[in-house]
DNA sequence: TCCCATAGGATTGTATGATAGTATTATCGT
DNA sequence: ACGATAATACTATCATACAATCCTATGGGA
């Protein structure tokens, strides 16, 4: 039973298989809501009131609820207990927090990347490092992050570590802004891009100790920038 | 209207305040769930169909199914569109990647530990491992489980970093059935008592170094011997 | 005028019922 | 034994309803 898809797929690098188009609506809600949130249309601290998300998105309740429980363990979100789901803050120190865990496993990926990676995830790197520099030059933040994401997701696939990869994930949806912000920093984003390429040369060259260090420079950098936002936007609410 | 407050609390530590009773019923159900789960009451690959969850758990549908968004963005469950959910397998290559990741994790606690803990928290760190040194004479696996991770929760408390402590506490959710069991492995609770007293000196002598290495090495053991027990128990199945 | 309390509105928390769509299983004819 | 079709069992989504609770505004009293 299995021949012949293995004949159609003799000559084939990514199998043609659908990937279960069954796309439930409510991925899409929380997409949605998500890039609401990452866009700056709802700001920190602000309401979001179910029956405004059902608007938006043109979905029932049930499906904004799911979408929110959703959102709410990814930290994006608080919801209170009958005040409903608030777009959630971030503290200087809590950011200071994620970036400090952010380090350690970028530095991790640098390690199980060139531990793991082959000619493929290598080459893929090269490009995104590439296209990411180019990226820089523009002036529009998301699509630097954008290409910054690229480039990251990269050096997580030659790492070949799930649960890395998803946990990054998570930690960066929750600062979305902040990493798209401090990239307009004047001077940052030159910066940032001599700092990966220390890190890229560490990566190619096989040095295992450089790349993390260089890693966790880098975020160490990132951070500062991202931290000295938060304090001057935000320097004693609450 | 905050002096009589203040005043009420003057000589107390934790105030009384009730913190939010307000728990909602769908907390109590993921934590069911959740539980059942942990406990093997369902087993890996297994469906929980809605219907059945809601009269294990005796709320409606609407509940049930907020509670497996957010186990499934845990990574507890798997949610197959139109399928429903399944109790989420861990392969032996996830599992080594999250071990992986919690070994960098653990060594930043301690780094951190060392650089923020207090009189307190140092206390408290020695007496859950003192707890936990009595813990692992038990047979039951889950007393032994619990004992670690209340010993982990103040090493955690201690360095205080959020991002840190529910990215673990999410990490460790996924393999709780597999610390238990590799705890089991004959030799394996002696063992890592002795690691982790190895780490307690490092911590407590304020070797940051020292600290982190012992960390990874634990984790790295009980890495081994976890991946050990799924490699064997499911060879080669799929 | 200012404070307090009560009432009313807004929103969440939870439940129920309904319908459509899809995957799995059972059935049946050949 | 095999393939097609029908039956079943779920999920996916929606609409609706009602209690509980929070917030606000209104109005009375000092």
């Amino acid at each position: 039973m299995d021949e012949r898809v293995v004949k159609a797929n003799v000559a084939v690098e990514h199998d043609f298989r659908v990937s279960r188009l069954a796309a439930p609506l409510r991925h899409s809600v929380v997409d949605s809501i998500r890039s609401a949130i990452a866009v700056g249309r709802f700001k920190v601290g602000e309401r979001l009131p179910e029956r405004g998300l059902c608007e938006m998105t043109g979905v029932s309740r049930t499906l904004v609820r799911e979408a929110l429980r959703q959102l709410e363990s990814e930290g994006l979100i608080h919801v209170l207990p009958h005040r409903g789901p608030v777009v959630a803050a971030v503290t200087p120190e809590q950011a200071e927090g994620i970036y400090q865990v952010r380090a350690q496993l970028e530095g991790l990926a640098c390690e199980l990347f060139i531990a793991k990676a082959n000619d493929a995830t290598r080459k893929a790197l090269k490009e995104a490092f590439k296209q990411l520099k180019s990226a820089m030059s523009s002036n529009d933040p998301s699509i630097r992050v954008n290409a910054k994401n690229r480039f990251y997701q990269c050096l997580i696939e030659g790492a070949g570590n799930e649960a890395l990869g998803q946990t990054l994930h998570l930690l960066n949806s929750r600062i979305t802004v902040l990493r798209a912000t401090s990239l307009q920093v004047p001077g940052r984003a030159k910066e940032s891009i001599r700092e990966l390429n220390d890190l890229m040369e560490a990566l190619l060259a096989g040095d295992a100790a450089a790349a993390r260090a260089a890693a966790v420079r880098h975020v160490a950098m990132a951070a500062e920038a991202a931290i000295d936002i938060l304090r001057r936007e935000h320097p004693a609410d609450k």
